[in-house]
Parts: structure tokens; sequence; C-alpha cells
RNA sequence: GCGCCCGUAGCUCAACCGGAUAGAGCAACGGCCUUCUAAGCCGUAGGUUACAGGUUCGAGUCCUGUCGGGCGCGCCA
């Protein structure tokens, strides 16, 4: 609907060029946008005030000169200046009509435009190490990253999401030496459990279920195992590895690694998939390892002259790339530390073609983009195609108390329990109401107590009552809107154009959310929706109204039903029938 | 110390690449159920957009500085 005034302008402004009044830079500046106060109409564009500056004049000359040439419309009904230069835009009742139908035919797809013109994008997002389970703080991401991805989907873009795993580095070591030392303990052995190693109750269930696959296999005489480490708990826990490394030997030591692994991974994938986050791909890191991918990358790095060797390690040249501090990609003992990886990885999301990279960190991996966006750039790549995004953390409170999280220490509130406390649905919508750079209070007592006054019941309520209307239609034995072509015209009532008029917004709005990566617009947009179609119900009963008004009514609640489906479904928010 | 993010009503948050009188929800107060779900609707009250400068027709939004909060600054991931 916007685009019609869009063009309208642009016709103005062609003829002014034309007639040599303006320059041809003008039509860039046409810009158009929703009126907040419908005193000033239903559109308004500062394109005047915008080139006034460029001509020399005063706005509202020059817009008076652009008011002259716009064409004709049969959807205008005026268009007037107003303040310092604005030109507003009036548009007749019946220019919203013909939406209802619209709507109604287009279904599901209603709301999708192809502003992304199948341009192919990447979602990277949550990625956590399988080291232990989501924690409500991951949450955060996984509701925004899928959100975004439904949104970038919906407005045109082919979008592909993935999960990396980190199935490949020094946490799951110290993962599989903390299953293996509570199996020890299972088996009757005298064991001291590091205070590093993972603390939480899940690894004493893994490595329930490693006796009670492997019996005691794994088992050995600890005497000798916790004799002598380091004082140092970071070379402590390292000397551990080693040790479970050589009593086991390297394939039961794999083995020890993926029942860990494994399992981690899958508990993740399950939590997930329950709250409706569902990965096109996830990928291994030790897949990377496995092919090469990891020492070539570093060596064609090598090869463009990136890359130094000091104290026996091999640094990659961040420095010249932005970077405050150039990086280590080998080191010493011959590991690739974590960034060697994810350059390769990243590497690897190029190859793969990708118009459009975007990966979703947490504020807490903010330091490393630079230097992700060095190497990507070394190898060749443009580093426009690579963007990163960051969600801020999620500080919960219980009780009016900061709770302190730490994956290690096992202290911290899964996302299952919160999905269990507060529902998916409140959750997810709780956790997209917020825009991702904005720091975030998630208070677990308001969040539980409040379901149900949480706002995505309110959402959902205009939802079920427009089915319950329906439902109601037809144990009333009423004409139904399937065979009808209701009158849309018979629509008189303010509260049905405010309603056709914010129905009318839900492309923009999705557009929108997707340009800016703000699936939260669609949150919004949703509330709102929901305000004015309660403000409709209150205001006017569909059922006893006759029979003509009566379906032409229904036509418009209908289409309301439609939109509100669509947009919770871009958030990932069942659209219920009943409540 | 350096870097990134943030600071908007009592609380939690919006404000569409700088636009017109800064908006919602919760909490508070006052109304609305013989009629399609009151998980709803309507109204009242609530603000020097942390602070100080600057840029311009115009700033919550952009620039500089100050204060306050979060996070990061490893041959960890």
């Amino acid at each position: 609907m916007k685009d019609i005034v869009i063009h309208l302008l642009a016709q103005a402004v062609a003829t002014l060029q034309k007639q040599g009044r303006l320059d041809e830079s003008a039509a860039q500046s046409i810009s158009v946008e929703r009126t907040k106060d419908p005193g000033h109409g239903d559109f308004s564009s500062n394109l005047a005030m915008k080139l006034a500056k460029q001509v020399n004049t005063d706005p509202r000359e020059l817009a008076q000169k652009i008011l002259a040439e716009l064409p004709q419309s049969e959807v205008i009904e005026k268009a007037a200046i107003a303040g310092p230069g604005f030109i507003n835009f009036y548009l007749r009742k019946c220019a919203y009509l013909s939406l209802i139908a619209e709507i109604r035919e287009q279904g599901i797809n209603f709301g999708n435009s192809d502003v992304g013109h199948g341009q192919r994008i990447m979602v990277e997002f949550v990625s956590t190490n399988p080291t232990g389970p989501l924690h409500v703080g991951h949450g955060r991401g996984a509701a925004y990253g899928d959100a975004l991805a439904r949104v970038l989907r919906a407005a045109g873009y082919d979008t592909h999401s993935e999960y990396y795993i980190n199935d490949a580095g020094r946490q799951m070591e110290i993962l599989a030496v903390s299953v293996w030392l509570r199996y020890l303990e299972l088996c009757g052995k005298e064991i001291q459990f590091p205070e590093n190693a993972y603390q939480g109750s899940y690894v004493r269930d893994l490595a329930a279920k490693l006796k009670d696959k492997a019996g005691k296999s794994y088992c050995i005489d600890t005497s000798e195992l916790f004799k002598a480490l380091p004082d140092a708990k970071e070379e402590s826990i390292d000397r551990l590895i080693s040790r479970c490394r050589s009593h086991l030997g390297d394939k039961d030591f794999r083995a020890l690694f993926d029942v860990g692994c494994d399992a981690m991974v899958n508990d993740i994938r399950q939590d997930l998939a329950e709250f409706g986050v569902v990965f096109q791909a996830w990928f291994s890191e030790r897949s990377l390892l496995d092919k090469g991918d990891i020492d070539k990358s570093i060596k064609t790095l090598e090869e463009n002259g990136h890359i130094y060797e000091k104290d026996g390690a091999k640094w990659f040249r961040a420095t010249d790339f932005g970077d405050d501090k150039d990086r280590v990609v080998l080191r010493a003992n011959g590991a690739h530390t974590y960034f060697a990886s994810d350059t390769a990885y990243h590497y690897n999301k190029a190859e793969r073609g990708f118009d459009k990279i975007i990966n979703i960190f947490g504020a807490d991996h903010h330091g490393y983009i630079k230097r992700l966006q060095a190497s990507f750039e070394a190898l060749g790549n443009s580093p426009e195609r690579l963007k990163f995004l960051i969600v801020q953390f999620a500080i919960l409170y219980r009780g009016g108390e900061k709770i302190s999280m730490s994956t290690r220490s096992g202290e911290f509130v899964t996302l299952r329990d919160l999905r269990d406390e507060v529902g998916n649905d409140a959750a997810r919508f709780f956790y997209v109401l917020r825009k991702p750079d904005q720091h975030m209070d998630f208070d677990l007592d308001l969040a539980k107590s409040q379901s149900s006054d949480n706002p995505v019941y309110y959402i959902q309520y205009a939802h079920a009552r427009i089915c319950s209307v329906f439902r109601q239609l037809e144990e009333k034995g009423m004409p139904t809107l399937k065979d009808a072509t209701p009158n849309y015209a018979l629509l008189k009532a303010s509260q049905e154009f405010d309603l056709l008029k914010t129905l009318s917004r839900f492309p923009e709005v999705v557009e929108s959310a997707a340009s800016g990566f703000e699936p939260h617009q669609v949150a919004y947009y949703l509330r709102e929706l929901a305000n004015v179609f309660h403000t409709y119900y209150n205001a006017h009963p569909f059922l006893s109204s006759e029979d003509d008004v009566r379906l032409a009514r229904l036509g418009l609640i209908d289409a309301t039903r439609i939109v509100i489906a669509n947009g919770l479904g871009m958030l990932g928010v069942k659209a219920l029938e009943k409540m």
C-alpha cells in the first residue's frame, strides 16, 4: 500500500526532473512513512524538506510544486502540505476494502514478500559447547535467531539456519573426564573431583548411563590417578585428561568422549526442538578437523603472508585487518586454537556461496568478532558478507536477587526449567519482545507468576476469540463464509477501518523486521493488532447483525485471524484456537 | 587503562536508515459482563529521553565529553 504512494511521488519527481527543476539524484530522497497521528492522514513524506536543501528553496514551496505534479489516483482522497513541509496523503476508505479478500486469498502467505530477491543468507546461532544443557541465557539467542530466520524467509531470502557443534576442543575433553570420574565413583572408586570439572548433576546421569552400557570396562585402579597433580587448576585438569587418555587408550577415550558429546548434542537438539527451534543443519567442528580444513586454512593464510612464528606458535597477523592483537592459530604444543577452527568454518561458509553470513553471538563473545572478520578477509572474502549480531545478556532475577550462572559450577537455570515453568510460547515471546541489543532483565518470579497476563496470551486470546466466533456460527447453523462473496462496502464503523489499516501494515512490518534483523517489530505489531481487534470485538457484535453485514464482518475478522496466525508463526508461537 | 553494548514514566520495554504533541504493558485510580470467551474494553494519572555541549529547518535517534550499568581484553572455549 505504501508502494502506491511512493510510486506517485516518483512520478511527480520525474516530471519535475524533466522540467529541470530537480536534479537526477532527487528520486533517492523519496521516503514515505505511516503517520503516527491520524490527523496527518495515512501516509506522510518528508521529501520536500529533504530536497529543499539541495534546491535551496522553501520546503513548503517545493512541496507545493510536487503536489501540483502528483498524478491522480483512485486510492488517494487528498494530499496536503502540513507543518514544515510534510506532504500528507489521505487514502479513500474504499482503498482498504479490497485488502480483506487479498488476505483471505493469500492465506498463510500473506505478509510474505520478495524484498530478499532469493538472496542466499545463512544464520548461525546458539552453537554452544555441548558440555551441558542449554540455560536461559542461550534461550534468548535461540528464540531470536529462529525468529530472525523465519522473518527473513518470509521476506524472500533463501535462508539457511545452522548450529555449529564444538565437538573437538579441550572443553569437550574436560566433559569426558568429568563423566569418567563420576563413572569411577559409581564403580566404587575413591576420586577427587576437580572444582573446574563440570559439576552439574547431568554429568552423574551420563556416568550412570555409561556404567549401564559398558559395565566396568572403563574402570581402573585410581590409587595413582590423583598423585602429583600440579597446583594450578587448569594444568591439573589437563594432566587428568592425558592420564585418562593413556589409561583408556585413544580408542576408548574417543568412545568415552563420544558418550558425553552425543548425549549432550542430542539433549540440546531435543530441547531446542521442543522449543520450536529447528536447524536445517548441525555442523560438526570435528568434521573440519577430519577433512583437514583447519590445516588448509592455516596454510592458505600462510601462503598469503599473514602468518608468522613466535615462541613456537603460529600467529595470524590480525592487526593488519584492524584487530588490536595478533592471534595464535597453532599453539606450541601443536594443537590448533578455537579461533583456527572457527576461521576454517567461516571459510567453509564462504565457499558454500552464501551471499550473506550472519552470526548471532552472545555479548560475552563480542571481543571475538574483530579477529574473525580479520581472518575472513585475509582468506580473500569480502568483509561485507560476514555480519555479526550481538544478543545482550538476559540477566536473571529470582526474588529480587540477581542469579549468577556458570556452566562449570552447575549453577544455572536451564532452558528446560524455564519452559516447564512458563511454557514454550510465553518463554519465546518474552525473549523476542526485546530488541537484541537491549540488556534484558528476566525476572523468573514475574515470568512464572504473571504467566496468565504475559502479553503472548493477549495475542493468542484474540486469535482464539475469532476461532470461537466461527465455531458458534456453525453451531447456530448460520450461513458461513464458504460460498459467500461478502460485500465489504458495508463495513463503516471506525473500528473496522482501524482494523483494516492495521492489517494493511503487516507486510511492511515483516519487511522492516527482516531488513533490520529485528523480529521484535513483529511482536509489537501483533500486540497492536490484537488491541485493535479486541476493541472492535467489544464494540460490535458479529453474529447478531444482519446477514450481509455479518458476512462482511466475518470476512474482516477472518483476515485478522490469518494475520495473527502468520505473525505468531514467524515468532515460533502457536496460534491457539481455544483458550 | 583500552574496546563493544546500553541508559526513555515507579517497574519492564517501544519509537519504522533525523521528523510533527516521545508511546505500550505492568503497578495505581475510575467506569463496562441478561448478548459472540472480562485472559477483554474505555477513561485518568504518570517524562528536563542519565548529564553538559555541538551539528540543522528539526535530535531519544548523529558527533564530542562526563557520570552510571553490562560484557570483553589467554598459546581458554
